[in-house]
RNA sequence: GCGCCCGUAGCUCAGGUGGAUAGAGCAGCAGCCUUCUAAGCUGUUGGUCGGAGGUUCGAAUCCUCCCGGGCGCACCA
């Protein structure tokens, strides 16, 4: 049992020997050190309950509280009732061994109980390559999968391609219609079709590839080529970026299994449908949308789905597959499908509930260099691609900054700063503090998975400096769990910026080796790196060991 | 018009699920190099939390309205 669940369990035990039985006991870390190691605001939730003073009921909680001795030097009722507790050395001291035995464990808890997690994100139409958006995306996406996977959820990380709407016809037609001007016969890219460099590339190699139809005459085949080139490009952008998916899947699939027809059979069947002008309709007014939505159109559109019923079809096969919990990363652009995918889920009326799936939608990206926006058309085919950001400032300052800010702001990607070599760029600053305390050992001629606390006297750590340090690593469990909680993995390059300036300061003031405190300090030092390195490998950027 | 997101220091942004005197980086100002990496560190200036009401012991945080910015409102995806 640690020291915070101790404290929260002899709070609870004093709040029901008042009278308050199955409070709710909330502890904080105060901001402001001489508030204490650990803070309660249990006196002022209880007051009114009790009907007396909150400073009151914090003197009685205090008097009925029964803690191990040696656990706590002080206690103090503060401001208007809260509780300060303030550790005894040996207990702040005493996170350092858990941590060295932890190793790159620490951090891990088990909320989720080995429950299984599907976690969609990036889902790119495979009509391009991926762009800076998508680039947040799959940063966003691989970090909280990370996340939950820190707290115990067993994480399936998915891809959906959209290979089987009309989006992927324009790419099929604007793909042939650049063979056809290569092979100098006349034809245009249709009106909503794709402009792009890529275009006029697949389209050479189609013809390189295919004698036997160097016209692309035959549009399926063409089509095929094109989105099995694309996916390909969008696999290697992905894997520069390092982000692996367990599933692919393909909305194609749920045409050739029937899901697409089954999942119409029991909206119908549950009675939420209609035909109005030779469409399918599913009544989502009864489920609070502002209108209802086409499902299947008419004939003279062509009697396709709407991309609305393979959607709905898609996350039934989510819930089928086993995945109760089920989160979407997606750009907020697309926010309004959001109701829609769960309407049509609610609609099924088989038993799923109503906030499924999750959904993290982030805002817009644009890149910076040399103080200009770079700017983007989509129309003329000018991308500025994730393997252009990757090559140029390198994978671990591009996840980085993707990662350092909350997903709901428009984000602007300084390419300067995230080039540059200097304490002024964050991943560099927290990499560089992970490579000093690396480097201790490496001067000291020691390998630091081999150190241990064991038989260290670590109670020489008395500097202020020390104490701040030890404490911010002891944090880092409750910080992992509340950005997974949240689904913010901003909140961890947040936490890693600060453990970096705390250890900054440490090693630039404190000496280690050829010191007298220099076992127990070697001790702190390689907890330190590990848990840099822990944070950065949960965010899948790299700890060096030297820069 | 309707819906979602955003508005915090000169700039870029945090603010741990309602807590104590609103924080950090950069920029500015004042300092620190015989050192395990100065690729660094210390100190300091700077606020009408877009505005107005409300909820309560307590609001940047929750509710309502308004102002400003982004995105979305198809038988496109």
């Amino acid at each position: 049992m640690t020291a915070l669940e101790t404290i929260r369990a002899a709070l609870a035990q004093a709040a029901s020997r008042l009278g308050a039985s199955d409070v709710e006991v909330a502890l904080e870390r105060p901001r402001d050190p001489t508030h204490g190691d650990v803070a309660t605001n249990l006196a002022l939730t209880l007051a009114k309950k009790l009907g007396q003073k909150p400073r009151a009921v914090a003197d009685k909680l205090i008097a009925g509280l029964e803690l191990p001795a040696g656990l706590v030097r002080k206690i103090e009722v503060a401001g208007p009732g809260f509780i300060n507790f303030f550790l005894a050395d040996a207990q702040v001291v005493s996170a350092l061994p858990a941590i060295l035995s932890a190793g790159a464990n620490y951090g891990k808890t088990d909320v989720g109980h080995g429950a299984t997690f599907n976690v969609e994100f990036v889902s790119a139409n495979p009509t391009g390559p991926l762009h800076v958006g998508h680039g947040r995306q799959a940063a966003l996406g691989d970090a909280i999968a990370a996340l939950l996977e820190w707290t115990g959820w067993r994480v399936s990380r998915e891809f959906y391609y959209n290979d089987a709407g009309s989006q992927i016809m324009n790419l099929a037609r604007s793909v042939q219609a650049r063979i056809r001007q290569a092979r100098g016969l006349p034809a245009e890219i249709p009106e909503q079709g794709y402009q792009g460099d890529y275009i006029r590339e697949i389209a050479e190699r189609y013809i390189a590839e295919h004698p036997q139809d160097n016209e692309g005459a035959d549009l399926e085949a063409v089509r095929r080529y094109a989105v099995r080139e694309l996916r390909a490009e969008q696999d290697r952008d992905l894997q520069a970026f390092g982000v692996k998916f367990d599933v692919y899947f393909l909305e194609s699939s749920l045409y050739t299994t029937g899901k697409v027809e089954e999942t119409t059979r029991r909206l119908v069947a549950a009675g939420h449908t209609y035909e109005k002008d030779g469409a399918l309709w599913l009544r989502t007014t009864d489920f609070g949308d502002d209108k209802d939505r086409v499902m299947r159109k008419s004939a003279e559109k062509g009697s396709d789905y709407t991309y609305f019923l393979p959607d709905v079809a898609y996350h039934v096969t989510k819930w089928e597959r086993g995945f109760h919990h089920a989160l979407n990363v997606q750009g907020s652009d697309h926010h309004g499908t959001v109701a829609r995918v769960r309407i049509g889920l609610q609609a099924l009326e088989m038993g799923i509930p109503q906030g499924y799936p999750e959904y993290v939608l982030h805002q817009m990206v644009t890149v910076m260099r040399g103080g200009d926006e770079v700017k983007l058309s989509k129309r003329a085919g000018s991308y500025m691609t994730v393997r252009d950001l990757v090559e140029e400032v390198g994978r671990d300052a591009v996840r980085y900054f993707y990662l350092m800010r909350r997903g709901e702001t428009h984000f602007v990607f300084d390419v300067d700063l995230a080039k540059s070599q200097t304490d002024e760029n964050p991943v560099f600053y927290v990499q560089m503090a992970h490579a000093r305390m690396v480097g201790i050992y490496r001067v000291a001629g020691r390998d630091p998975a081999s150190v241990s606390a064991a038989g260290v006297d670590l109670s020489v750590l008395t500097q202020p400096e020390e104490a701040d340090l030890i404490k911010e690593l002891a944090d880092f469990p409750a910080m992992v769990q509340g950005a997974a909680a949240a689904r913010e993995p901003h909140r961890i390059t947040g936490y890693l910026e600060g453990l970096a300036r705390i250890a900054h300061a440490w090693y630039h003031k404190y000496r280690v080796l050829g010191e007298p405190e220099e076992a127990a300090r070697l001790v702190l030092a390689r907890a330190v790196q590990q848990v840099l390195a822990n944070g950065l490998s949960l965010l899948g950027i790299r700890a060096p060991e030297r820069m």
